[in-house]
DNA sequence: CGGAGGTAGCTGCGCGAAGCAGCCACTTCC
DNA sequence: GGAAGTGGCTGCTTCGCGCAGCTACCTCCG
């Protein structure tokens, strides 16, 4: 086939974040759901088990608001996980609305090795940039998302830290 | 209610370039999907003007290499910007199967006004970031997605030949 | 010149991710 | 004790992306 330019990207397209950040995102997840489909994980899975490794053990709600998963599926993946023995779901004694999410041992351990195979996927990720950037590279996106998360900053104070 | 810190996010998952890309993706193509939605059109419309305006003419499945749209994509957006007088569809009478596809005088102009107003989500977008780190950030958002895009790597040999 | 293989346009289907609505049980606030 | 809010759960919808398959057509090669 001759060769007419045809996978050259429109520049108005290539210069804007916007393109290029969903762009970076179909493939990311594509990478990140091949890693998780080996592993027979789903990407809510993880995020779950991480919450818990950090936060400890919480009510279904306030997982969903940590990892930004709407209720409905933190129903689901709970459920799995607990099928496959990761975590524990007791209802809670004192607030008998809530169902507290507990970490096993397994599930610990799993965290932990998708945790590694994560990482292999992030320094395929940040591959092209010299490893200086990366760290740069991994706050700016952190301070994009934040304020786009949250448009109205103004004058609020008191972080949440 | 008490602040237990429910919103706090997971550092397994928010030190992760892949996690902070998938979400960002999601607010992106939400305030992109907004501004389209008040000019009446779709993200895909405007990549295809901006790849008639670019590089001219062409058939239906270069607009689609160029653009990263499918085909089955392309079809029905050239269609509904035929529809509103934006491009203009005619057979190749030295190829048969090909459709050209050329920008109207109208479809310059939508281009340019919807150009206007994705510069202003771009804006907003890059806000968090001093100006001197925005370019830099394209950039380096454009050098992870071409290495994602190109991994012919390792033996592994999805043979495609 | 005729068949093989590739390309273009088009239709249709499936997947993953996100989000909303509604229901019931229960807690909390007034 | 009533109203409002929260938590768990089920169900539905939307959107973006991508693939499979079909027909028409072009090109290459024997």
């Amino acid at each position: 086939m001759q060769n007419t330019g045809d996978d050259r990207v429109p520049t108005l397209l290539r210069s804007r974040p916007s393109w290029l950040v969903t762009q970076l995102a179909t493939q990311v997840t594509r990478l990140v759901g091949e890693a998780f489909d080996a592993a027979g994980f789903r990407r809510y899975h993880y995020a779950l088990l991480a919450a818990l490794d950090e936060f400890g053990p919480a009510s279904q709600a306030a997982l969903g608001r940590r990892c930004r998963i709407d209720r409905s599926y933190v129903v689901e993946a709970v459920g799995e996980l607990e099928a496959a023995g990761l975590v524990l779901r007791a209802p809670d004694p004192a607030d008998r609305r809530r169902n507290i999410v507990t970490l096993t041992g397994e599930g610990g351990t799993h965290l932990a090795a998708m945790t590694r195979t994560l990482d292999d996927v992030q320094d395929e990720l940040t591959a092209p940039l010299p490893a200086a950037e990366r760290e740069q590279f991994v706050h700016q996106l952190g301070r994009v998302l934040d304020h786009l998360r949250e448009p109205r900053v103004t004058g609020k104070g008191p972080e949440i830290s």
